[in-house]
DNA sequence: CTGAAAGCGCTTACAG
DNA sequence: CTGAAAGCGCTTACAG
């Protein structure tokens, strides 16, 4: 069964490729009567007509592809409801938004080079490699770039960090001197970790406080033997990598007998739905998730329009006051 | 900046475009010097050299995308498990997917047309004008359709049914013989979530137990109002929708001073991470998640090549014990 | 108001 | 062993 074509609906509506372009496109300023459009539309729809999109992404030098490229690991309710708004936000320009887990590098070199989208948005930061390549084969590249020194400059980094602070101080406000800080053992999520833990440890450092304990444990069972350890060495207080963790923790202080809040208090990243089901309900921290969604694509459509794109919006992240902590 | 095409690369490295294309594409058969070799690589590396992928995907007339449409909720840990598998065993054949969150049809539709993909892989069902629709534009499609008639007749019903027969054999044969079932108020999980109760029903029915009592939750926050309301009605044992819904219940019987499991026996779906953190311990139905990417892929490839598919799996779902039932 | 024609960048049968 | 040329399906400046 070969493909229907624009001519084929030329020929069955008894008029040339161009007007059939005209009035599927809607082109503006193409005066073509009523009845013509009529006949138009009746042959594409009897025809099953889908146009290439490979021709017209050709012949018009960029398609309507924004891939957004998510971290290799579980994003979790919060990214998904992030990529819901920029879809949304996205699709009011024309534009579709496709979603890629990112393994490694290598197999996002082979995507948008299979793909040759218009734009790439990260929600995990890129290597600078490949953020130069792409934009090297003119792909708008939005997001965070991954600094080349470890010590994290950019925006992405100082909102995670920021991250780290809240929790710190939510605590100490609490009266804790002594924090934990637990992590996960998924080295992919170093980087984010590694952001939030040094935002914590400033605000430590600040403070006059001991420099954070710090401790992975595996996530979906229960991080019995770090609540002891910890709670051994006099915490009492925990900062989570994520819920998920927090979740871990709340379920190993279960099982070693240590009461939250009451000697070890609690507190995740997220507000993930698990948060406020949980036993004792968790306390939390929030980003501004739409608001982040937002700006992610005014970043796309300022890189589109050739306009500078504005700062990333200050934080908002907040802490969910619950009870663990 | 214009872009780099084969033709630079052909001047660069003083060749045709018909030797530089073999050479980049590795073609088969063709005899080409070492040197030259050498050459057109270094051209193509020099000067940032990306195909374009629809000019590509013009000439062959197939793109090497694949599409994986999602259902427009939250689809957690499972499912992104699947899609990892997923994209592994097709990415072996060259092929890339991408991940649309499916909202209505429309924007299904829109999609498909700006894309053309080689095939779409719907791990929801899809609505049987949109699977036609598609199929006449010459995309594959994979996964389940609706069927016309509500009662559900194909594969994909089949074994959501099976899942929650499964946990009514495991509540009855803890001795439980007054069951409730608690769901979403999610109007987008119907279809999952009919098919299950479905399931329930008619494995209460040919043991003889009561029919089923049933009622719809928010997930993310305490069910005390459905526990207090079922536990009333003298309903001994709640299979939960999945165990978001399940964690919920828990909450609300913690709520509400019922003991789980010996007032209330709590089964979820999914064995996701929260599961076995959960207090007490969620016991659950798990999925055979890797055999069934396995077999999506599998699909994928028998409709490329213009084989038959094999038929979906024997399911393989199992309850996973744990303390909550 | 409508059509003939060029050209986007690639691959590949064909000719040398 | 290598190159000139056709053609995938579309859009759009241009001519009528």
């Amino acid at each position: 069964m070969p493909r229907v074509t624009s001519a084929d609906i030329a020929r069955a509506a008894g008029v040339s490729r161009t007007t059939v372009s005209y009035v599927l496109n809607d082109t503006p300023g193409a005066s073509v009567s009523d009845a013509t459009r009529q006949r138009i539309h009746a042959a594409a729809e009897r025809l099953g007509y889908a146009p290439s999109a490979a021709a017209r992404a050709l012949r018009r030098g960029r398609s309507d592809l924004v891939v957004a490229v998510l971290p290799d690991w579980p994003v979790g309710p919060v990214v998904e409801g992030l990529l819901d708004h920029l879809t949304d936000a996205l699709a009011a320009r024309g534009l579709f938004v496709l979603v890629h887990h990112h393994r490694d590098s290598r197999a996002l070199a082979d995507l948008w080079r299979a793909v040759t989208p218009l734009a790439v948005v990260g929600l995990a930061p890129f290597a600078p490699d490949d953020a130069r390549a792409m934009t090297r084969a003119g792909i708008r590249v939005v997001g965070a770039v991954e600094p080349a020194d470890a010590a994290g400059t950019g925006d992405f980094d100082a909102s995670q960090r920021g991250i780290g602070a809240l929790q710190a101080g939510h605590l100490a406000a609490a009266g804790h001197t002594r924090i934990g800080y637990v992590t996960t053992d998924d080295p992919r999520l170093g980087r984010f970790a590694e952001a939030r833990l040094a935002g914590l440890r400033a605000a430590c450092a600040e403070r006059g406080m001991a420099e954070p304990a710090t401790v992975a444990v595996r996530t979906g069972e229960p991080a019995t033997a770090a609540v002891r350890s910890l709670s051994g060495a006099g915490v009492t207080a925990v900062a989570a990598y994520n819920d998920e963790v927090a979740l871990a923790v709340l379920a190993g202080a279960r099982e070693a007998g240590v009461p939250v809040p009451s000697r070890l208090a609690v507190i995740g990243v997220d507000d993930s739905p698990g948060a406020r089901v949980a036993a004792p309900p968790l306390t939390t921290v929030a980003q501004p998730v739409a608001r982040q969604a937002e700006h992610l694509a005014t970043e796309v459509l300022a890189a589109l329009d050739g306009r500078d794109a504005p700062p990333w919006p200050d934080d908002g992240a907040r802490v969910v006051v619950r009870a663990s902590a």
